[in-house]
DNA sequence: ATGTGC
């Protein structure tokens, strides 16, 4: 029977595979997603990866899934897995290709009106200010030390080198820095393909975006937030480019080679994965947390190129800019859950899922503290994007963790058939929302069809109580690589 | 996602 036809509801919002629907699998298998959402799951391998996941080495409580769940390398996009600390299993298909890919969003003292009828200028302007593209170089010239540097001590690098304001750090998840990075678990490599590449977007699905706060949900939250209806914010979607990507691939090598050294076996080499105390695991991490820190400096150089383009462009106004907050959906973190009422460490993959923090937690900044951590979900081009709330609930229910984005119902492939590229861009000039980009291909690929709906994959997780609407924002102008 | 893969 296929898999989809054995998800037990639990509730309108939340699914379960029971471990006896596949020999091997240790813990359940959970999906969130509303009947709509159902509906559109399943056409690819997403399911069969979410079981497999459920076998992996020191799997604890569950195999989860959020509503923009689809296939990815080995282990779903829109994922979570945590293993036991300190020998569960760590593996690099659990975090993905682009360590610390994630979302900042930056709040302005402007509005809807102070844009007027410029939309299209201001994408021009961004577009020449911030390098995107594939393979694209930037304008930050790094030596090797000055790179290590930026491996090591992440955004607090950028503060000390005139890319960061004091404040920004405290709203940045893990401050900007894991502190167990080491420059010398990565390769040289891939320090090549990093060195010339901060402050630059790249392609795919990665942004910068003006946008405007279109409702607000919860004006209590939204005051502490500081967001209002029309003000003009930023969004900026990229990870850590050509490094990350080459750190994933050569431990993907590293953990294929050595598991059986371990006793590990898996459905998959896609999982393939070591355990966490392991040399290879440990060296993967220390690599791992360089590269997010590489992420971590990247949108903050970026923020920088838009601080600085944004006096120019709204010269005689108000052009401060804030951080709201800056959040990782890529990234495996060691956190302590309660699981069965007692306190447990775990090693936390987070997949295409975003961290999702309630009130009062440690790890949220003090400016937080009563209203949960801040969550930022991009939409696709030309969609909504929401800025939600952290709750308590997420930390009893998922690890903390929420979706990530709208997922993706197409292949790139599929995209690229389906869209007419020149309707596509009259649709959205047509709703004024006007998109600067490298690459006309990439742009049919991140075309809105391809893509859920992503007021309905909010809805899902607002309802399932795991992360809480506060603001919705809509596009105005968008670069692209 | 990616100095893209069919």
């Amino acid at each position: 029977m296929e898999l989809k036809n054995q998800l037990i509801k639990k509730s309108d919002y939340l699914w379960e595979l029971p471990p006896h629907v596949k020999k091997g699998m240790k813990v359940p298998a959970q999906v969130y997603a509303s009947r709509k959402i159902l509906e559109e799951i399943g056409g690819d391998k997403s399911l069969e990866q979410l079981t497999n996941v459920a076998m992996l080495p020191g799997i604890t409580k569950a195999s989860i899934v959020m509503p923009d769940v689809h296939e990815g390398y080995g282990f779903p996009i829109g994922g979570i897995a945590a293993t036991s600390w300190p020998n569960g299993g760590i593996s690099p298909g659990g975090i993905g290709y682009d360590i610390n890919c994630g979302v900042r969003l930056l709040t302005s003292k402007l509005t809807k009106n102070d844009l007027k009828g410029r939309g299209e200028e201001l994408a021009k302007a961004l577009f020449s200010r911030i390098p995107s593209g594939v393979g694209k170089g930037g304008n930050i010239p790094l030596s090797e030390k000055e790179l290590d540097k930026v491996l090591t001590h992440g955004v607090q690098w950028a503060l000390k080198n005139g890319y960061a304001l004091e404040e920004d750090i405290d709203k940045i998840e893990s401050w900007g820095r894991l502190d167990n990075a080491d420059p010398g678990c990565v390769s040289e490599y891939a320090k090549n393909r990093g060195i010339d590449q901060l402050g630059t977007i790249g392609s795919g699905n990665h942004f910068v975006e003006v946008s405007y706060v279109d409702k607000v949900f919860d004006h209590e939250v939204a005051r502490i937030f500081g967001l209002k209806e029309g003000q003009l914010t930023v969004l900026i979607h990229t990870g850590s480019r050509g490094l990350g990507h080459q750190v994933a691939s050569d431990y993907m090598k590293v953990m294929i080679a050595s598991m059986g050294k371990y006793g590990i076996s898996v459905q998959d080499r896609e999982l393939a994965c070591v355990p966490f105390n392991s040399p290879e695991g440990q060296d993967y991490f220390r690599a791992m947390a360089a590269a997010a820190n590489y992420a971590w400096c990247n949108r903050q150089v970026i923020t920088w190129e838009i601080r600085n383009a944004w006096k120019d462009f709204f010269k005689g106004k108000d052009t401060r800019l804030d951080v709201l907050y800056d959040v990782a959906h890529n990234i495996a973190k060691v956190e302590d859950h309660i699981v069965d009422g007692k306190k447990k460490k775990l090693i936390v993959h987070r997949k295409g899922s975003t961290r999702s923090f309630g009130p009062g937690h440690p790890e949220v900044t003090d400016c937080y503290k009563d209203t949960g951590q801040p969550v930022i979900i991009p939409g696709s081009m030309g969609t909504a994007s929401y800025v939600m709330a952290g709750t308590e609930h997420a930390m009893e229910e998922s690890f903390g963790s929420t979706c990530h984005g709208a997922g993706r119902r197409m292949s790139c492939r599929a995209a690229q058939k389906a869209v007419n590229i020149h309707e596509l861009e009259k649709e959205l000039a047509e709703r004024n929302i006007f998109v600067r980009a490298g690459s006309r291909s990439g742009v049919s690929e991140e075309a809105p069809i391809a893509y859920k709906d992503i007021d309905e994959v909010i809805e899902v997780v607002h309802q399932a109580g795991i992360a809480k609407k506060v603001a919705r924002l809509r596009p105005l102008s968008v670069i692209k690589g």
